[in-house]
DNA sequence: AACTGAATGTGCGCTGGCGTACATAATAGA
DNA sequence: TCTATTATGTACGCCAGCGCACATTCAGTT
């Protein structure tokens, strides 16, 4: 049994007050998520949600032909499994482990009892799949105006608010399945900004190098979502 | 005062039982909702929540240059205004009314009391929510992966199965806004669309003519988020 | 009937991203 | 150490959709 301590460090358990968690925390079980591991098919229920600690998951919807493009990105700052507490059960999304990390797991039906306590722990998750709406929003919007290098620069950003350092492992393959894009094109955009010095990489080892520098390049959809994120789950605007 | 009969021709009030319909009667306002009309802008508190009978209403992202997407469509299915119960209050995404008709609003104070009594309603308002969801993954798997041709095949037979009648109102132009497309690009889809027999068209004015043709070239994502909707919302896996 | 503005048709040249094919380089395993 | 596999680089033609510039046609107004 751990103390609520290592259950904070995911942003929306950190929301609630110290008897809530203490309430849950005999349910969590801490799992190593491996990368590539599959967290939810399209069209299965999941047994667990799962509260990201380090570990990071993105939300992809997959075509008949196989094809996929992310449509959203899961850290610390919120949980894997929003179909279960919104009614539906399953999802048409798939959900993969884009970085490997530690997470807390619940039992599906426990969360369900949780949410429909109607405590604060609702309101938490109301407002995250709020912040999830968003994200998807703009992912849409971002696939029909934005380019390749733009997207790349949003997702480079994305996933490095949701770990600790400035290192992340991940091939130009995975990348470009993630944007919903050929591997060339991931390949040419990474060129281009590790001549320009911000990035450097080899082999599925990607180094930050100058984040302002992406910041510059990245569209709007980076600071919309941000923003969203932030508004809505703010610990003051949430309680 | 009203009978529920009117409310019921929404699909989400259809779902209810009759003592909650009663029970909400007194506080639903008839509207009548016009093409363009705005029922929420980025950012925007709302003031009410809108059900729609035979209006429809798009969902568009707008980004910084002007340029737009359409991220969802809301017609006699759904709730025009998600945000008021989900705890964000506001949204980064404009409500517009793409084509005029009735809807019944409620102020959304009066939605949130009703969310919060943790009844029927919330129970439908959520799996609503979750149809959202899966229609937003599908739009932005959509803007990356098919063609103008196939998702004009997909907006015409979202709206036509919100419509009563085989007529739509809507300019190449206002199309465009929707998919994010340029006009031009409409146009030529349109004229292929035409010249197959499947829909006639003058100014403004479109008529299906051969549904099972549109469905014969639409790309899967139509079918994708009509199945969820059912699944979610069907009357018989709510209760 | 004439006029006006809105809606649609059409034709450029341009570019970003695609599909394909292959070359090279770096790691893992035998 | 050698080899097989995986990751990355590069080049080619192709095409959908873009931006632009018009021409045309229809609906509504005066």
């Amino acid at each position: 049994m751990q103390d609520t301590e290592g259950l904070r460090k995911n942003a929306l358990l950190g929301l609630l007050s110290e008897e809530e968690l203490t309430h849950l925390l005999p349910h969590f079980e801490r799992v190593e998520l491996t990368l590539g591991q599959s967290l939810s098919e399209s069209g299965m229920q999941m047994s667990h949600v799962y509260f990201p600690l380090d570990a990071i998951v993105s939300l992809l919807c997959v075509m008949e032909d196989g094809a996929s493009t992310e449509i959203a990105v899961v850290g610390y700052e919120g949980i894997v499994g929003v179909s279960l507490f919104m009614g539906g059960e399953t999802t048409p999304s798939r959900a993969i482990v884009q970085s490997a990390g530690a997470a807390y797991r619940l039992k599906g039906q426990l969360l369900k009892n949780e949410f429909y306590r109607a405590g604060p722990m609702q309101k938490i998750l109301l407002r995250y799949t709020q912040a999830l709406l968003t994200q998807m929003a703009q992912t849409a919007v971002c696939n029909r105006h934005h380019s390749v290098d733009q997207q790349l620069c949003r997702w480079l950003l994305l996933s490095l608010d949701r770990l600790q350092g400035d290192k992340l492992i991940m091939t130009q393959e995975l990348i470009a399945n993630m944007l919903g894009v050929r591997r060339e094109g991931v390949t040419e955009s990474a060129g281009k900004l590790q001549r320009a010095g911000l990035i450097a990489y080899n082999r599925g080892h990607i180094t930050v190098l100058d984040r302002p520098g992406l910041e510059k390049r990245v569209c709007e959809c980076y600071a919309v979502v941000k923003r969203e994120y932030d508004r809505l789950l703010n610990h003051h605007n949430v309680m």
